[in-house]
Order: structure tokens, then sequence, then C-alpha cells
DNA sequence: AGCCGATCTTAACAAATGATAAGGCGGTTC
DNA sequence: GAACCGCCTTATCATTTGTTAAGATCGGCT
């Protein structure tokens, strides 16, 4: 159970984060965090399934989520890793109105800040200011798929998983080998594979 | 040579497809239109290269554009295909702040029209219409990438092609086999074969 | 006609990755 | 301690994709 204290200090946290987006004053800051509220999730808990209608923003305050798919054979891949300070939420599939797509799972104890993507959104249009952030959150996961992209473009699967180590060390120690062979479009033998050619080359 | 009378069709095109995005009035879209102009480029010739500092909006008013990168040693890979109506720009590297990472080389004879980024995005702060049409446009390339990246982990090369033909049949045609390869992650020869096999289980 | 550049196909072989099955290892639970 | 469970590794074999090289086709150009 959350004490108000701890959720003060979530708040704080959440809008730290946000500075580093857009200026904000106390009263943009009162009125953007009262669509949050917190939740925490016990490690392996899943905080939504594909097809729920629970459209959402996630504010990771402590822990780790993983982002995943899942094929209509039932086959999971994951999509993205998200740990303490970041943001996450389905501004794509929300721009198209359609019903997520994707499910979540907390890797580990996780706390977050939630906010219901509609009402986030719906800030738009009381102050630019919001619209602006909007906007920035959605460049700013451009500029991750974009990466992503490329690196499944130009590199193969032993580069793509040194480039992850060497960008993300600590991260890459925190996610079971399964769930990176998945997010890296391989399966967990052959990232086992890769790694040990990776060590006796060394 | 650009008469008087085609860059106004041109701009009319223009102005109905951002009409899809936002609804301007005719002293918004006056400001809007102001910072495009109108460019043709013959079939084969580069628009732009990797490393430019040509942060760039562009609009295909007709032909078709690729975009693309160049690895460190110098191998080309396809990062989109723009054809007529539709919009491009480097949205991520311009919220980074990065120089321009990939070329631009016209496929057909084109003509589109252009508007420098900054100009572009100068105009966020002068109407929060723009701010909007800033974040529509960033969620409308989250959209594409999201797809794309999930159909990159889930399916295979053959699948991603008889995807891409049955999403874009009239595309597909357009397209020279090796950039379409490339762009879907493989060799033309890989492709080749690939289209051999789809045929013969026919 | 003859040449040339751009594109596509094919073949033969190599390398990367998948599929399946088996077992190991550490931690938790009863 | 015994029985699990989650995770990781290994081996074997099949499939997919890459590499290299050669040739075919088509159009435009001289």
């Amino acid at each position: 159970m959350l004490t108000l204290d701890t959720t003060a200090t979530m708040q704080q946290q959440l809008r730290s984060a946000f500075s580093h987006w857009v200026d904000l004053s106390d009263s943009q800051w009162e009125r953007l965090s009262s669509v949050f509220s917190a939740r925490r999730t016990a490690a392996r808990e899943f905080v939504s399934q594909p097809g729920d209608n629970a459209h959402n923003l996630y504010f990771v305050v402590s822990g780790l989520l993983r982002f995943f798919y899942i094929s209509p054979d039932g086959k999971e891949t994951n999509k993205a890793f998200v740990a303490e300070n970041e943001f996450a939420g389905p501004l794509a599939s929300a721009a198209l109105g359609l019903p997520l797509y994707f499910g979540i799972q907390a890797l580990e104890n996780t706390e977050m800040l939630v906010a219901p993507l509609a009402d986030f959104s719906a800030l738009y249009g009381a102050d630019p200011l919001f619209e602006r952030l909007g906007r920035r959150l959605a460049e700013q996961q451009l500029v991750r798929k974009e990466l992503r992209m490329r690196s499944m473009l130009e590199k193969n699967a032993r580069e793509r998983y040194l480039d992850f180590v060497s960008l993300n060390p600590l991260l890459a120690e925190r996610i079971p080998q399964y769930h990176l062979a998945s997010y890296l479009g391989i399966t967990e033998v052959s990232l086992s594979r890769l790694k040990r050619g990776i060590e006796d080359g060394v």
C-alpha cells in the first residue's frame, strides 16, 4: 500500500522527468500530474494484455517492464523494455484509434505512474505546452524506433547483441536472456550460441 | 521549369493532404504554405546525401523517392519509399539535432514541395495548430515504423515480401527488386529466390 | 545493327539462424 | 532432501539467407 509520502516522492520523480521535455509552471504541473495515479506490480505479473481497451501512458518509477506482441499462433515477441525514469505508451495505436495490440509484463517489482491516454491527450487542447509535450514524446519514440529499425536492417544478430550490451550494460544484466533474444529477433538458443562464440573469440 | 499554374496545382494538392491532419483556416494555410517551395528531380538523381545539413520536410506531388542509410563500409539500405501525396522528413534526427544520416534519391521523375524543417518547426510556437500538425506527423511516422518493426520481428522474409506486395500492389511494381530487397532486409538474390518459390508453389 | 547500362535470374557453396530434444544449475517450496 | 520451476546451455540436424560469379533480358543510345 502506498503512503502519501511515497506517492509524493514518485510524483517528484515524474516532474523531474517531464522537465527534460518541457518547462512546466506549477499550475501546469498540477494539471498534468492530476491525470497520473500510482500503481505497483510484482515481478512476473501482467500489467495489461493485448486486446485490453486500456490505453495508458506509463512512467516507470522503479523496476522494469517488458512490452510484447503476440502473433496469431500465440508466440510472444518483445517490443521494448522500459526501466526507471522512462515513459512508454501506445501513442501509435492511440493515433489510429485501434485496440491495444501488445501486452505488458513486469520483469521486476515495479512502481509506476499511470495516466489514461485519453486523459493525457485531452490536455493537448487545454494548453499548447501539453501539445508540445505530446509531440516530443512521440518524437522520442520515433528516435528509438528509428535506431532499432536501422540496427535490424544493417546488422546481424551478433552485432545487435553486442550493441545492446554496450549501450545498456546494466539493463542487459536485468533482462532474462530469452526475453532479450526475442527482442533482438532471434531465439534464445541462437543467442546462447552467439555468446559462446563471442567469449571464445576473446 | 515550373509555371505559376503548375505551382498552384501542387500547392492545392498539399493543402488537400494537410487537411487530412488538421483543419486549416485560410490564414493558417497561407502561413504554412509560405515555407514550402517546389522542386523537381529527374529519375536516379539524388535529392540529398547523408551528412548534408539540409533537414527538409518533403511532400511528394508526383513520382517516387527512396530514403536510404549508408553503413560505414558504404552499403546502402533502404529505409523508406515515399510516393505521391505522402510526407517524409527527418523528424527524429531533427529532434536530436543531429546531421542528416540518410540520403534521398528519386526513383522516378519527381515533383515535390520542400520546407526547411527549421522553418516548419518555427511555426510550432506561432500557433498551437501547427504544433498539433507536427505531433500528428510524428505519430503517423510512429505508426509506420511500429508496423514495420513488428513485421521484421515476427515474420520471415517471404512473409514480409508477400505482405508488402499485398499492401502496396501498385508501389511494388514501381520499385526495382533490388531496392525492395534492401527494404525488406534481404539481398536481391534472396528475394529473387523467394519469388521463384512463391510462383512454383502456386 | 551493335553496344551498354540497369535489372533480374540462376547455380554452387558458405554462413547464420531455427527447431527439437536433452540436460544442467540455482533457487524455492513442500 | 526431494520435487519443482525458471532459466540457460549444448548438440544435432534442417532451413533460411548470404556470397560470389556468371549469364539473361530489356531498352536506350550511337
